[in-house]
DNA sequence: GGTGCTTATGAAAACGTTTTCACAGACCCT
DNA sequence: AGGGTCTGTGAAAACGTTTTCATAAGCACC
């Protein structure tokens, strides 16, 4: 049934080190070489890669831990990380932790047993901060989020920046109240909302922000209280691009129109943000290099182990679009 | 440096068989058991799940072979399958073929290699018909896309009466000169272009299809030369969330605007369908059935494996939007 | 024509587990 | 008390490869 090395060597009639080297790289005349492939073809052999991989300590895989496959940044992302990976011979193990910390502690100790050789990962804030690199055996490679300085490798984003972008760009238009709605898990919410305060601060503006779970329906649920208040914001910076879609239902849902209701700037161009008219403002993540990236450190990290950590820092692009218009007329 | 259970045995005072038998569910007496996890806990120790794998013959693992995770669909299924794996102690690799008849095949033969559990599999048409299951030694589950009929288990909508629900709809509304744009590579569009042409001979109208690959700067292309020949569509017919984001994004540059000008039905209902003013009518799939739908099967097929072949055939959901809400004026 | 160096090959060890097998002890039944 | 059936345990085999080690053959060099 199962047809192992041993049964391709005996048809070829050599040793079965000598099929593993004809298959492999290892010093093969032309003549044996083409009896194994002959031996192989005729047997239908495939190598069991759970044994290849127990003998030569080298598993070729790598994982990838995200919050959740579903938001399109980490869709966008992962297959970026995926081509890289399928292109370096590498298997791609795929987790979606939830935000949940705990899930996370379970897949990086899976990870371990895998004794893969490194993942990528963008972690919750919580367990970016007790992330110790001692822990681990392979490369660890932080994405979209980031941990203590000097810690691990990563790419991120300029979020500081971006979020700064996004309130010049209001100020700009004519808006001055202007909130804040960011994500509470992870680290990049947080640097956005430091861009914004700065930004704020800057123009001489009152901040108001708020947090969320970054889940669209949160979003939604928090921005359609916020809109029903007195003295509401005239222009909403959103964290992500699920908070983002939450914030435009919850317009939706008031019956607030643009332009002149409420001016919405966010992240992540997805598709969908330039269809909704009158199109969204957003700052445009780097998606597929983000994933190239992450990758190239972690084989740069393999092939040097001892280099110092390297935190690859991108920019964003503002496309501003009608959501943030200047407004026709001022407000109270 | 690498802890292995003999470590872990000598620190226990036991032997490797009984820590095994421990951490397993094997019958081991409850003090000894304590031992071994105290023996774990101050070791670190981390079962290698190759050599686990290699020995015990079972991998638990499943492989899951789609298009793009990029499309929505692809996603929203993918999420579900990975929740069910995890949920039966399995991992989860991703593939993507972008399509492609060749790396699909390669991808087959990796999860030879890998020895899987089983693989959930979106097929294309080329690839579909050529399957056959008893190139493979573990069970193969189908989604979305069918083989031959006898061939896999498998779980798909019932494209027809979906593609047929369109029409009637649209019919309903007023329009007659209903075009069709389908993608060209899997069994899926097929059947929902079937449905479409079965739906337009009942109602005693002409049909017009295209076809084109399922991307969405394809369809737009495609949609933006249809748009512009005399005696174009009044209506159009789409048969997947890209094909019809194209199609949007071909009205909206060419200036047509809702309603009256071009009426637009396509399936998936991804949320910016809702959000995208006046709201995409579309065909919902029920995605984490679908997934879980799958899993089920695989596990069912793994209990009984001669059991004959099944095939789940589950029904989409209209919901009418804005996009084909009734014409005000009456053409031609 | 021995000595040394490279090269191709096979035998056997090794990778880290789980599982088989044998066995001792406890227990139950006549 | 003897024979039988369980139960928990350890020694050792097994899983299917790659890699180490030894060896023989080929070649060049003095």
């Amino acid at each position: 049934m199962a047809v192992g090395i041993r049964d391709v060597a005996r048809a070829a009639g050599v040793s079965t080190a000598t099929v593993s080297r004809a298959l492999g790289k290892g010093p093969v005349s032309d003549a044996l070489r083409e009896q194994v492939e002959a031996a192989v073809r005729a047997t239908g052999y495939r190598p069991n890669l759970s044994a290849r991989r127990l003998r030569s300590q080298a598993t070729q895989t790598i994982g990838l831990i995200v919050a959740d496959i579903r938001n399109p940044f980490f869709t966008a992302v992962s297959r970026a990380v995926e081509d890289a990976a399928y292109r370096a011979g590498m298997r791609l193990i795929l987790c979606n932790t939830g935000e949940d910390p705990e899930r996370e502690a379970l897949y990086l100790r899976l990870m371990q047993e895998e004794r893969v050789t490194g993942v990528v990962f963008a972690p919750t804030r919580r367990t970016a901060e007790r992330l110790r690199p001692s822990d681990f055996a392979f490369p660890l490679v932080l994405i979209d989020r980031t941990g203590p300085p000097g810690g691990h490798d990563g790419v991120v984003l300029d979020n500081a920046a971006a979020g700064a972008a996004l309130v010049d760009h209001l100020v700009e238009q004519g808006f001055s109240r202007i909130g804040g709605l960011f994500g509470s898990t992870s680290s990049t919410a947080e640097e956005r909302r430091e861009g914004y305060f700065a930004a704020m601060r800057r123009h001489g503006l009152a901040p108001q922000v708020r947090t969320v779970l970054p889940e669209a329906e949160r979003a939604q649920g928090e921005v359609a209280r916020w809109l029903a208040e007195p003295g509401r914001p005239e222009a909403l910076v959103l964290s992500n691009g699920l908070i983002l879609m939450g914030a435009v239902r919850a317009a939706r849902a008031a019956g607030i129109a643009w332009p002149g209701g409420i001016a919405l700037a966010g992240f992540d161009n997805e598709p969908w943000t330039e269809l909704v008219e009158p199109g969204l403002t957003v700052i445009e993540q780097p998606v597929a290099e983000i994933g190239a990236h992450a990758m190239g450190l972690l084989f740069d990290r393999l092939k040097t182990p001892d280099q110092p950590v390297r935190k690859v820092v991108l920019s964003g692009r503002l496309i501003a679009r009608g959501s943030t218009e200047r407004r026709t007329s001022s407000g109270s």
